[in-house]
DNA sequence: AAGTGGTCTAGACCACGTA
DNA sequence: ACGTGGTCTAGACCACTTG
């Protein structure tokens, strides 16, 4: 066909490869297409460079250039079909990159956040939090419960237990978030399963919120672990609904 | 150390791999292992034969062996740490494994679904759909309202809209679920983004779903779109919260 | 027919954790 | 020191899509 749309000419990912760095050479270069995606030069339905051409020309074996690729398609950034070549996906469909802190999502948006500790409680984990946690009942556990503010209005009532030995001291809790403690204590938490419902505020939780009663409320459960296989925390949240909802990728893989 | 836990003895998957077949080996191993995983056989905390012996012992290459445990990685069914090794990650986490269709998950659990097409209607996109489809103001697109019962009990409503040459039929419809008419028209859905959140029930949404007034709904948009980069659909449910909850593994990584 | 992604091989060196 | 996973190479053949 005559007519040579900009978005069927390949993409050509000008980068230099530092062979010394500790970062993976795919590292290198998924992070530089994520950074031309995210400043716009890589736009949605852009054809991307095979991955043949990729590899000679980065002079790197061709898994290597795959699995730049891979990545950048599991991220949900990158479509594929088998002959038919890579594109960059429509801007809607852009998975957020981290899922960390739900902290860090607020900030970034400009927005100030707070959070008090209301009670920090050390008991044994008991009949109830031993299935939990996958621990012993005669292991000491710790219950945090917490307000966490936006802007100076009460958002969220956020509710944890966790193994004695991994948890945060109480001060440390006071200044740094939870998972900014996990992270610092060398607890590396790879896998979560959440069960996220709704249901109306009792009159505690809307006094506390300072919400009408009866309003809306987000929950969120979830239980963490960490890749040693401990369970780490179990988290049980709710949010005012009218100021929070939770955005979240799916992939449709075939496993 | 004497004490020799058998968890800590590596579990040698024994299967006979089929190198004829149109399934990759890859994926020959983690069907076994998953399958091992529910039966009970392959139990939590079970140390895993490692890549280096499970490729000599298959007769594969370690790429290959690798893969097949990198996707139960992936999975959350396995964990593991460089030195260390790759366990079976505990019951807490393993993240159910199909998220396709929810009529499937509600129908697995015994129940009985139905969904009532009570609305199915075409028009042009105009402003309002063609920046949410990511199509033309002239598109055709087809608006569709269900009722979707549990048990006989109306759970949710759930509206979409989509694009006219990759819409069901009004029959189909009335016949299949959504997902099922997708696929068989040969669409291949990929990727989708979700917004999740609450509010209180409208007048018309209790009346509808049969609740009180005010009662709490989980709400869910989501846009998804397939292989090609097309958006496919655009969804807005709302749930009965009392009666749903949505379950979601949550992947740790670093990307 | 040509181009593209999907799978696979048989090696290699390195980084990290454990003992 | 050793075992383990993490990365990388330089090839190969095949399946699928498109012109």
């Amino acid at each position: 066909m005559e007519h040579t749309d900009q978005l069927d000419t390949p993409y050509v990912l000008d980068i230099d490869l530092d062979r010394d760095s500790a970062i993976p050479l795919y590292r290198q270069i998924t992070e530089s297409m994520i950074a031309a995606i995210k400043e716009g030069t890589l736009k949605p339905g852009q054809r991307i460079e095979n991955e043949v051409a990729l590899s000679k020309r980065m002079a790197i074996s061709r898994l290597t250039a795959r699995r730049a690729l891979q990545e950048l398609v599991t991220a949900g950034l990158l479509l594929r079909r088998r002959g038919a070549g890579t594109r960059v996906a429509p801007p809607h469909i852009q998975r957020q990159l981290a899922l960390t802190s739900f902290n860090d999502d607020l900030v970034e948006a400009g927005h100030t956040s707070h959070t008090e500790v209301l009670s920090y409680q050390v008991q044994f984990a008991g009949e109830k939090f031993s299935s939990l946690l996958n621990c012993d009942p005669t292991d000491e556990v710790v219950r945090i419960k917490r307000l966490r503010s936006l802007d100076h209005e009460p958002l969220s009532i956020l509710r944890n237990v966790l193994p004695s030995d991994v948890a945060p001291s109480f001060s440390d809790l006071s200044e740094h978030g939870l998972y900014e403690c996990f992270k610092q204590a060398g607890v590396n938490l790879v896998s979560a399963i959440q069960t996220i419902g709704a249901r109306n505020a009792t009159a505690e939780e809307s006094h506390a919120l300072n919400l009408d009663s009866g309003a809306a409320l987000l929950t969120m459960t979830r239980v963490s672990c960490d890749d040693r296989g401990r369970v780490i925390e179990c988290a049980s949240h709710v949010y005012d609904a009218a100021r929070y909802n939770m955005t979240l990728p799916l992939r449709c893989e075939h496993i």
